[in-house]
DNA sequence: TAAAATCCCGTGAACGTTCACAGTTTAGTC
DNA sequence: GACTAAACTGTGAACGTTCACGGGATTTTA
């Protein structure tokens, strides 16, 4: 009787945040929860009358629905999860802008998952986190070119979310989409033998990424269609940053004289290398011809411009969640989630004063 | 009695998803839900022999904790939002690199929200999504110049989540997180009047953004100081790319021609500076003094290698997470949270050839 | 040896939402 | 005007976890 607040509603756990609930709105509307429920997720079955008011109650007491427990009961978090190794670098910001921009539109959240290839069982944490978080989908974007732990992940999560791979080997039981590295390769080393160049060295990326190996496959094809030399002493693996080409370029003119162009696999190791042949006196394109794989906008303002192969990330991004997303909706409607299919995005070459 | 699967629990819903839940794990160990919780968070109340079994289970069984059920039951996500623009420039790149390598090292989770300058009311959208997914903290990493709608945001969301915001105008009610741009601007102004270019220009990032505002602050602190001229037509605003610095570049020598140096407001844009000056015959550094702002790596590789300031902002957002994990801390522990200190970082100079 | 403290474990409720189902009112038909 | 269908609304349980509390077994203390 002497309660100064009878209204308030049960409560036996001391939790300090006053957060409007759906309850609070049902009791104001004066309708039960499950009619709030309705009009929040618009169902129809309810008449416009009450929809308008409990939609102005909503306004009044500025309710958000509760993510988290819908997704509990939902059993679904409307989350990707994104594994990535790093954002510093070009072609993840790149993708990480596609996936963002389409999944906000698409109205998913996304969890990053940054995984340390130092660490050896980050990989563990990443799986865990990401099926403890209930994460519907999957967009593994840390491409190795082993491919084993990718098939370990698979059979991890297949279980629980749908996954897309980006940039990998293409793989039967998944979908893989990525750029055709390969072929961007190939048409940056042709490029240059059409310009004239003889011998054509080569500074990769990491080893143990597969797009770093296909764009050397693709320096490969071309040499062998041209019945080049393609040794490997014309090889050298630098680290996508500018200083691994400038110190590329020095080893490689150490081990391969005759060097008379470099295909860069991408843009800021072609820049390393652009400095190091001025300091050398090697003029570009007469004594050396240059080209990047990127197309980054800064290429070109490069001095020379840059001679480059496009592709777009962003893009590939975007198609990945497209991708989930269209699965995702299919398995809710208990539609056959057929295996997505494949896919692989066409570069093309920019060519500007570096050849 | 036909019955094939005795054991499956009670489930009235549809749910085709087999999760193994800590109610397996209980039964299989023979003991009670909560003694499993216990397990899995390490509380004392648990004899080892039973610990070592029910860690045993939740091996074979391969058991997550459901962390959205625990999200529900536990108030807190263990999620920071970060809101940013994008992570195309370098940077939010690198703030971002920062703010995830701490945020998985205390074990936060992330929950990116980029919001469209473009679209009205994204502000909402963002908000909302905040507050719905129960964020225990924000990192707010879009900073406009005017701060109205942070301080609204800042109203907003303050009752649920500790907030961080980076790179702005520092107010009493919050904290705020910085580089000196403004110290930064000045220090490569000073070293261009140090080196005895006598007329400097300034293209800025856009306007609206405050370290922008900061950097042109400092540069006409310099001038002042050195009482020199900083008429408007020394300035032309920029929007970071290199091709704003190319042509920005032109329409300062039209609107100001005895123009001998200019302090771009980030690399990028004195790239395209560089460029420019190159096509247009005149060399750097002897005759126009070109230095830039953020020192990305690739800048000690521009031809000539460019003068910047040097600011760190990978650092920024690690600071940013961890004065939040602070604040959070003592809100758990019922520890008062004394308002965060805002604090700046300090760039520095990087003195190459362009200058 | 009884009383008190400690250690260990279990029970029921709660977090905020949605789902399946059931109930009530209103409209439509012959 | 009774009967069926349609439109609308409410009830109880469930999602998987943690929290507050209670109680038995074991040890310590007097």
């Amino acid at each position: 009787m002497s309660d100064v607040n009878p209204s308030s509603p049960r409560t036996d756990r001391a939790h300090s945040n006053n957060r409007v609930t759906i309850r609070h709105v049902a009791e104001q509307s004066g309708v039960s929860v499950q009619t709030v429920s309705r009009v929040i997720n618009n169902h129809p079955d309810v008449s416009d009358s009450t929809r308008s008011q409990v939609q102005h109650i909503i306004g009044k007491l500025q309710y958000r629905p509760n993510g988290i427990a819908r997704s509990l009961s939902t059993q679904s978090s409307r989350t990707l999860g994104v594994v990535a190794s790093g954002f510093q670098l070009y072609g993840p910001a790149q993708l990480l802008t596609g996936i963002e921009r389409e999944a906000t539109a698409f109205g998913w959240h996304l969890l990053l998952q940054i995984v340390d290839p130092n660490k050896p069982n980050d990989y563990e944490r990443v799986t865990s986190n990401l099926i403890s978080q209930h994460v519907d989908g999957v967009i593994w974007a840390y491409p190795e070119l082993t491919g084993e732990r990718e098939r370990a992940f698979h059979q991890q999560i297949m279980p629980f979310a749908q996954i897309v791979f980006l940039s990998m080997e293409p793989f039967q039981e998944s979908s893989v989409l990525s750029v055709d590295n390969r072929l961007g390769g190939r048409m940056a080393t042709e490029h240059l033998l059409q310009r004239g160049y003889q011998n054509i060295g080569l500074i990769t990326g990491p080893k143990t990424l597969w797009s770093s190996e296909q764009r050397k496959l693709g320096w490969q094809d071309a040499l062998i269609a041209a019945k080049r030399m393609h040794a490997p002493s014309q090889i050298v693996e630098g680290d996508w940053s500018s200083t691994s080409g400038d110190t590329g370029l020095l080893r490689l003119l150490n081990q391969f004289p005759t060097l008379d162009a470099v295909f860069a696999s991408n843009d800021q190791m072609a820049l390393g290398i652009l400095k190091a042949a001025h300091r050398l006196g090697r003029r570009v394109p007469g004594d050396l011809g240059v080209t990047g794989f990127d197309n980054m906008p800064e290429s070109a303002y490069f001095s020379p411009g840059l001679t480059t192969v496009h592709h777009d990330l962003c893009q590939l991004g975007q198609l990945a969640v497209r991708e989930l997303n269209q699965a995702l909706q299919a398995k809710r409607e208990g539609n056959p989630v057929l295996a997505p299919p494949s896919l692989m995005l066409q570069p093309w070459l920019v060519v500007r004063d570096s050849t």
